[in-house]
DNA sequence: GCCAAGGATGTAATAATGTAACACCAATCG
DNA sequence: CGATTGGTGTTACATTATTACATCCTTGGC
C-alpha cells in the first residue's frame, strides 16, 4: 500500500481496489459476500462503464450458474451508495470508483466514440456546482457531472 | 413579445414558447409539421422533465389515435439536437427549453421528491466544466450537469 | 401530368434497462 | 429452539429505447 499518487488519497491497483472496496463495505456495516465479491471484480475488470447487464453476464459466467439482473442491480446499488463504484447517468452504466476512500462528487468525461469514462476531481467546481444549487434555494443531494464527447485517443 | 426577464435572452409564455420553438426550427431547415406542433404543445405542457411515453400518451390523446412511441422519440431527437428542448439524463425524461433563443450549456435541478426541475445558467461553471474536460486531453460535446436533491418546496 | 427523390410518419417487432413481490436460506441472538 | 434479519433466488413485469421497413406526401424536374 505505497501509491502516493495523488493529493486527494489513493489510487489502487485493479489487485487491491477489491480489498480496498472490501474495507469499505465493511467500515459501513455491510458485508462482503462471495456475490458481491464478484460483481465488483466483474466490474473493476472493465475500464468503461459498463451496464448492469453487462456486468450480469460477466458474473453468471464467472459463477458458472445464471445470477439474475436484480441481484446485480441490488448490489450495484449497494456499491453506489457506499462510493465503491458509480453510476454514470448518461450512459446507463455502472464503473468501478478509482478511489472508494474519499468520497468526492465525481466528473466523468464520457467517450462517445470508445465508450471509455476518465474519471476527474475538481472540487473547487462541484462546489461551485452545488453552491449555485443552494442559492437557487435547492438542496443538493447528488451532483451529476459528466461531459460526453471525444477523449485524447477518439478525437 | 415584452417579457426583458433575463439577462441573455427572453423567456417565453407557454403560449408563444411554441412560436419560438417553430421559428427555431424552420431557422434550421427543419420543418413544423402538426405532429411536432403536438409534440411540442404536450411536453410545454409539463412544467417538469417527463418520460417520452408520458408525452407519446399525452400526444396520442390530443391526436385522438394512438401514436407510436417511436415517432415521439424521432421528435423529442430533434427538439434536443435544436435546443427547442432538452433530454434530463438522471430522469430519462425531456423538457421544453425556455430560451431556445440562446445556446447554454443547461445545468437542472431535479427534486428528487416532487420530479421538478429547476432550470439555471451559470456559463461559468459549464465553461469551467468544459475547460476541465479541454485540460484533461477531452474535446467535450455535450456537458451534462445536473443536481439530484430538493427543492425549495420539498426540502 | 408524371415520375423520382427526400422527408416525415406509420407499423411491428424487439432490445435494453430497471423494479416488484415473494420464496428460501443462513446466521445471529434471545 | 424459535424469531428475526439480511442476503439471494425466482419469476414476472414495467419502463425506456431502437431497428427495420412500409407508406405517404410534397417538391422539383421532365
Amino acid at each position: 500500500m505505497a501509491h502516493p499518487a495523488h493529493s486527494h488519497g489513493q489510487h489502487h491497483s485493479r489487485a487491491d481496489l477489491a480489498a480496498a472496496a472490501q474495507a469499505r463495505l465493511k467500515s459501513a456495516g455491510e458485508q462482503w459476500t462471495p456475490l458481491r465479491a464478484t460483481v465488483f471484480a466483474a466490474l473493476a475488470g472493465y475500464d468503461r462503464p459498463v451496464s448492469a447487464y453487462d456486468v450480469t453476464d460477466a458474473v453468471s459466467t464467472a459463477s458458472g450458474r445464471r445470477i439474475a439482473a436484480n441481484s446485480v442491480y441490488r448490489i450495484l446499488d449497494l456499491f453506489v451508495a457506499n462510493n465503491v463504484a458509480s453510476r454514470v447517468e448518461s450512459a446507463n452504466a455502472f464503473i468501478a470508483n478509482v478511489h472508494p476512500d474519499c468520497p468526492h462528487d465525481c466528473i466523468f468525461l464520457v467517450c462517445d466514440r470508445c465508450g471509455g469514462a476518465t474519471h476527474v476531481d475538481d472540487d473547487r467546481i462541484t462546489g461551485d456546482v452545488r453552491s449555485a444549487a443552494l442559492a437557487a434555494g435547492f438542496t443538493p443531494e447528488r451532483p451529476v457531472i459528466e461531459v460526453r464527447g471525444l477523449c485524447a485517443n477518439c478525437a
